[in-house]
DNA sequence: ATTGACCTTATAGTAGCTTTATAGTTTTAA
DNA sequence: TTAAAACTATAAAGCTACTATAAGGTCAAT
């Protein structure tokens, strides 16, 4: 299976998965004579574990992690749930500063009735002042 | 006043007062005999703008917009609006993903009920193969 | 005269790719 | 048969919003 039809299959682009092999990521698959690049079914499981896990959020650096513990089966698990706890604490904390953030945008955006010029429009003027409802 | 008085002031680095200027966002100041910036009050408050603006989450397009329509003062409001509207329902949409996620992350967290082999954790199984509650 | 604090420019690094440039290979169509 | 297309390769730059480093010039005080 040569890259275009991997990078077809999980729905990536070729680019991303040469990509991921010079981080380490997935393993260097063997060569064509010609230097084309064949895959096998494992290099497709990895990149779908690779894939999955960034749907997740993780950064490539979590994932590099994680397959370490793959790749090594026998220690308790202890240090993939500590890994998933940290990342789901710091999903919790994006989503309380967005959440914060919306209300200010809000707010902003309340203070424009409309139809004004520019210069007397209050979401500016909001912006310019600092009266943005702090915190 | 020069750089550091300002960053100190506005609680950036200097260098950040620097790479704005270089990107268009701060007007380039007077410069000493000696090459050193020189600053105005008018920094001052067009700097305090754009960390305001950054602090909303605005990226420095955006910010470049704006103060485009403060420099030109007497148009309709609606851009300012629109633009604000546009960023309110990006956020909205991050936090959206990210509570999908964070759901997806605990559901999955649940799977291992501790103390187990990585071999037998049910969090790597779950991400191997892809039964993590869809959505 | 030398230390230290400040200023200057230029360059590289961060994350996770995407885009571009340039070139070689294979497949398909005229 | 040959020329175009589709595919592959490497290397390098671009993206965001800075941050950090290097190498050096300037200024006040000791
Ligand atoms: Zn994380
Ligand atoms: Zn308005
Ligand atoms: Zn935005
Ligand atoms: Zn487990």
């Amino acid at each position: 299976m040569r890259i275009g039809q991997l990078a077809q299959l999980l729905g990536v682009e070729t680019q991303t998965i040469r990509f991921y092999e010079q981080q380490g990521l997935l393993p260097p698959p063997d060569r064509q004579d010609n230097g084309y690049r064949v895959y096998t079914e494992k290099h497709g499981e990895r990149l779908a574990f690779i894939r999955r896990c960034r749907i997740l959020g993780l950064s490539l650096a979590e994932i590099h992690e994680l397959q370490s513990y793959q790749d090594d089966p026998h220690q308790p698990c202890t240090a993939v749930n500590a890994l998933l706890d940290d990342h789901i604490s710091h999903v919790r904390s994006q989503i309380t500063a967005l959440q914060a953030l919306e209300k200010q945008l809000v707010s902003l955006r309340a203070s424009c009735n409309d139809d004004r010029e520019v210069e007397a429009c209050g979401v500016l003027a909001g912006i310019s002042e600092g009266n943005m409802h702090q915190q």
